[in-house]
DNA sequence: TTTCCGCACTCAAGCGCATTAGTAGGGCAG
DNA sequence: CTGCCCTACTAATGCGCTTGAGTGCGGAAA
């Protein structure tokens, strides 16, 4: 025996009751000319009484774009939920659609594939007006796919793309100056005295993982670093802790390490403790993006700490304005403050030189 | 100069093509009789072949639904994106939607006003035919609001709702045995010998919070513990970490804490490190919700290990079920395994008989 | 006074789909 | 051959909103 639901009004009703054409109705709703001030008063009073909001689908059928935005994430579930930085994002992201009364259709899918197919489909059925793009990759497939269907879109954390001059980008960008950043951290343990320094990165197919790589590369060059390497993961914490062991088990390990993530960061410290290695005297880490988690363990994990709510905000501003019609373009976020915190310190010196710890339980 | 994209076909391009009425295209395609098999073939290759997909607009202005359910996470900015609960569960519900085509959209707000104020906005606009429910409350206003909306949810982690024979329920609910897991870690506690046991729970205004709180008095009680205590907080890290100290810092303090989630169990573990309080030695710690975070730390936090990812799935299902007509029910998750891990050991012995550890560095 | 214009508003069409009522044509019984 | 039903389809309507094309009216210009 389910009450029947309060039917909802529809312009209709406010007509008849505002004793006004439909069409009356809508200008009025709508800050449209066409309407005395009076007229417009009287019509808005009685929609405000009847709780009137306008129906989402008769709103997109007649043209006016779904009021939607999408976002999909791609990730292996295996590496889903361990990050606190997408809940963020998000969390910033709405708080800019919220303003513009705009919603967020969310995926969540396994692949690359899955993803484009989501952006097709999005497209075809009209669901959303624009879409949030995340974990840009190396020779990315999207910007083309969504510059070939017109859907607006932002690409979160990608460099500015190269177009020919007066050419305007398929697509907008937000650029999260990795290289700057991977600068920062490495000239942090630098000026601590660390010379053996190993990047420990996530996918290698995404573009950021490249210029953080990359990034490493030239400031080791700068700087007469010989033995700075970077190895990739998935960003899981088992192959965290995997390639820590890995690195750690070497002729000369390095005394510093930089993790692309909290995760990664957070098992590669676990090993350490269970090492017996003692962070920061033996060794030195670093976790890329900064969380709950990195200021939760002992000791607390030095991290480039950026405001990553700002950053989803920054993106669903982007996307708005590409909404509004504006041309896509690119914008950049500044860079981070790197905040030295437990797990960095000077790097070990003496006849040991080195995390080799108590005999390793191997 | 960007390109004019595609123009998506509708259901009139396939009728011109297929040389026959819309009405028929419609039979063709939501399988209903009034097609010969022959045209309904030939219909169905030209839909295909156009790329045709239904324009989710319209199919709800005509009475469909807008094939989309919602879900509001309303917590304070503090606290999000530290779990990975929620993004475990989402993930789950995805699973199940996708299949049934079903949208997602998602939601990120403050509190408990702004999240109603959210479900009758999506009422009013016809945007979800059903809403997913998380964190249930003390004397939730919810239930209420929903069913008298006529909005079908599904509330995840309540208990079966007292309704007068023959009635049934405003909505649907997905019950999480808040009270087994709890008896089955005090249980596993108190065979390794712990007598002093504290829980360090999350937000008391939380149904589960106290459903925890009394199972872990009932527990306490049945075994004769006379020294068993909650203390709330509100999920941070910081007020994890802070009740630790508090708890730590009693004359007779506890050989075993149970922390409500992960981050608040991380951040005691930190505290214990800091210290230099060996854990399980001298101080045993369980999380609530196992994650890959549990697992990270060393050593791992012993934890009952719930597929979150088959919840969220259950949910969805609920759901779906509700839409199709079901009426409301209650579903019971199955009660998770405590996996023991590093962090429980057997109480601590002797003359200390307690966690007080090396001087304090208060 | 007449003409014209602009304001305030109404009418009607249309967005893409579902659906109900209607219609042509073929098979079958009478 | 007529009447009837059934199948296979078409025509028309409506969902709630926007919008371009009217319409009636009062006031300013001529």
């Amino acid at each position: 025996m389910r009450r029947t639901p309060a039917r909802r009004p529809t312009m209709k009703d406010i007509a008849l009751r505002a004793g006004v054409s439909e069409s009356a109705v809508s200008f009025a709703l709508n800050d449209r000319p066409g309407v005395s001030p009076v007229t417009r008063d009287r019509i808005r009073r009685v929609a405000e009484q009847l709780g009137w909001q306008p129906r989402a689908a008769a709103r997109a059928l007649s043209g006016e774009g779904s009021a939607t935005v999408g976002l999909v994430l791609a990730r292996p579930a295996r590496t889903l939920g361990v990050e606190s930085f997408f809940l963020q994002l998000v969390s910033g992201i709405q708080e800019e659609l919220a303003e513009r009364k705009l919603g967020l259709l969310f995926q969540v899918v396994e692949g690359l594939d899955a993803e484009c197919a989501t952006y097709r489909r999005w497209w075809a059925e009209h669901r959303v007006d624009g879409v949030l793009v995340v974990d840009p990759r190396q020779d990315d497939p999207r910007p083309d796919l969504l510059g070939g269907l017109g859907l607006p879109a932002v690409m979160i954390g990608a460099p500015a793309p190269e177009v020919a001059e007066g050419e305007s980008p398929a697509i907008s960008t937000l650029g999260a100056d990795d290289a700057g950043i991977m600068a920062a951290l490495v000239g942090h343990l630098h000026a601590l005295g660390h010379r053996r320094i190993t990047h420990i990165a996530g996918l290698p197919e995404f573009a950021h993982t490249q210029r953080r790589i990359a990034s490493l590369r030239a400031e080791a060059a700068r700087l007469g670093l010989t033995e700075a390497a970077s190895v990739t993961t998935d960003y899981s914490d088992s192959e965290g802790a995997a390639a820590t062991r890995r690195v750690l088990d070497r002729d000369r390990p390095p005394t510093a390490l930089i993790y692309d993530n909290d995760v990664l960061a957070v098992a590669g410290l676990a090993v350490a403790t269970e090492r017996g290695i003692r962070v920061p005297d033996q060794l030195s880490l670093v976790a890329w993006d900064d969380s709950v988690l990195c200021r939760s363990v002992h000791p607390a994990l030095t991290a480039p700490v950026r405001d990553t709510a700002a950053f989803g905000r920054h993106a669903a501003q982007a996307l708005t304005a590409l909404l509004d019609g504006a041309p896509a373009g690119h914008t950049q976020e500044p860079l981070p403050r790197i905040e030295p915190r437990g797990s960095t310190g000077p790097a070990p010196t003496g006849p040991q030189e080195g995390p080799s710890g108590p005999p390793k339980s191997s």
